[in-house]
RNA sequence: GGGCCAGUAACUCAGCCGGUAGAGUAUCGCCCUUUUAAGGCGAGAGUCGAAGGUUCGAGUCCUUCCUGGCUCACCA
């Protein structure tokens, strides 16, 4: 007998006891007139009134003693101290109570009112055993000690924590929190993006060509159909095709899949907000970002100014904008825009960044990623990329090897990424093709030419700017969280035992 | 994938130069009618991440592996 089973037996002895004194620990009725919170909201109105309320929670503290106990019970509002005495009770009732362990769901009726220390709190009249807990919750103590919580045998272990997400969000309050607060940024962009109009949609997630961004996919088969299938990477060429297919303003809330390497900001499945705007181009796109994004946090944190890390942020807007290549003269300290390719290849091998496909494109990616990006600190636009990198975005008219794209940085973090998006049939044929000869010279990330994609845009797609969000990260910056998996309820883990 | 760190009771951790496992909390029993890290007395609880190796003897040393964290690389 190991020492898990010794505790979950004597919890099953207990079990066995109610049912002997005829009690159903898994009862089908609940009755509860008051959330937690009204109480702590109003005491004095139960107080005077005296009246008899019904609230039911999960046991997470307990302090039994002979005749009298207290313990806290806690529900989605918050906690509160009950005070349970046998003879109030009933002698029966008590020794019901008795059985009752940390994790327990309880229901009490009784009477509110304040202890001799003070703490407000509710008289028992009568508990009934909602659900009897027959597994440990780790118990996590906590004393206040000049005003500030300190906390004995946290519940840490990073592995578990994630592996066991239920046990995190009980006893780790922030957890909670955090996760309180993605559902409201979420809901904030759904209903700002709604008031302007967008309508949302849903595209497949199982995709017989993948595409829209440079990603190794997870692959799957559909069996009937006796068909590969991949799980998508970006929304992008869907959403496109609703654009073409007449409704002007669309976005998705998405989940997308990258085959790709984890760590504090990648997660292989991860949510983006992928919107597109017939008749706007990316500066269209980086009014709406600030905008979405300022008054959201402003509704949501009543204010606009966060700390991430070490870092001070400050939202407020105007947010730089700023091209890549004049950031890269700042921070890399060369003159890039004169020169030529073979010069900045040159220079990435001499700052030994290495290049999986050697050109212009890439090269120029290298270095912003290295010498820009962690700089980009306060929100940044940053403006027309190279032209190689980003098959999917309309050339600037006056610059041929440049497109209009841009990507928007906080804390050296991307949050997200847009275009003018290309629509013209001809080049996009040119650069979807550019595209596989770099996949044929070890590209592994490079497009394929999905031909139904170029064939709807032949039907004419209007000038249309188009934007990727990455949801994950916004609220880590916006949480104080520093891996991604602090942010995603049940990160992906490898396989135990 | 590389480097570093960690994995010992349900939780949080200690365990020195190698001598066969320890604390607090939790659990169980007794006492306890205003406690709050409740308290007092007593008890039980471990495949020391896994497998090999060295040794008379391994939680401890060596090798490999597993899991996680940090970091670098990779990564729209």
């Amino acid at each position: 007998m190991n020492n898990e089973n010794q505790l979950i037996n004597a919890r099953k002895q207990k079990l066995k006891l109610l049912y002997d004194l005829g009690v159903n620990p898994y009862p089908k009725s609940v009755k509860r007139t008051h959330h937690i919170s009204d109480i702590l909201q109003n005491p004095d109105k139960f107080i005077e009134n005296e009246e008899e309320l019904y609230v039911v929670g999960r046991i997470r503290a307990l302090r039994k003693m002979g005749k009298a106990s207290f313990f806290h019970i806690e529900d989605k509002s918050g906690r509160i101290q009950i005070y349970i005495r046998r003879d109030e009770v009933g002698r029966e009732n008590y020794k019901v109570f008795k059985k009752s362990d940390i994790g327990d769901f309880l229901q009490i009726k009784g009477k509110v009112f304040y202890t001799n220390t003070g703490e407000l709190s509710v008289r028992a009249k009568k508990v009934k055993f909602l659900v009897k807990s027959i597994r440990p919750i780790p118990v996590v103590k906590e004393k206040r000690q000049d005003g500030k919580k300190v906390l004995y045998d946290q519940f840490a272990d990073k592995e578990m924590r994630y592996r066991k997400r239920y046990l995190d969000l009980l006893l780790n309050p922030d957890v909670k929190d955090t996760f309180l607060k993605r559902s409201k940024i979420i809901k904030f962009m759904r209903n700002f993006l709604d008031e302007k109009d967008f309508i949302e949609v849903e595209t497949p997630i199982l995709q017989p060509m993948y595409g829209g961004a440079a990603a190794q996919p997870f692959i799957t088969k559909h069996n009937k159909l006796d068909m590969e299938l991949y799980l998508r990477i970006a929304d992008e060429l869907y959403l496109k095709r609703l654009i073409i297919g007449g409704f002007e303003k669309v976005y998705e809330v998405c989940k997308d899949f990258r085959n790709e390497g984890m760590d504090r900001t990648h997660n292989p499945e991860f949510t983006q907000i992928e919107l597109y705007q017939a008749y706007a181009d990316y500066n269209d796109v980086m009014d709406l970002v600030e905008e979405m994004l300022t008054n959201m946090s402003k509704e949501i944190f009543g204010k606009l100014q966060f700390e991430y890390g070490e870092y001070n942020i400050d939202l407020k807007t105007p947010w730089q904008r700023k091209p890549l290549l004049d950031l890269i003269e700042e921070y890399a300290d060369i003159n890039i825009k004169n020169m030529s390719p073979e010069e900045i290849i040159d220079f990435c091998e001499e700052k030994e960044l290495e290049l999986d496909v050697k050109t212009y494109g890439k090269a120029i990616d290298e270095i912003f990623k290295n010498l820009v990006e962690p700089n980009l600190i306060e929100p940044t636009f940053v403006i027309d990329y190279p032209k190689e990198i980003s098959p999917l975005a309309k050339s600037k008219s006056d610059e041929s090897r440049l497109v209009e794209r841009f990507e928007v940085f906080i804390a050296g973090m991307e949050i997200g990424n847009a275009f003018t998006e290309l629509n013209d049939p001809f080049d996009q044929r040119e650069r979807l093709e550019e595209q596989v000869k770099n996949r044929e010279l070890g590209d592994l990330e490079a497009n394929e030419v999905d031909e139904d994609f170029l064939e709807a845009m032949e039907y004419g797609m209007p000038p249309t700017g188009g934007l990727g969000l990455g949801v994950d990260r916004i609220v880590m910056l916006l949480t104080d969280s520093h891996s991604i998996k602090d942010v995603i309820l049940f990160p992906q883990m490898r396989k135990k035992d």
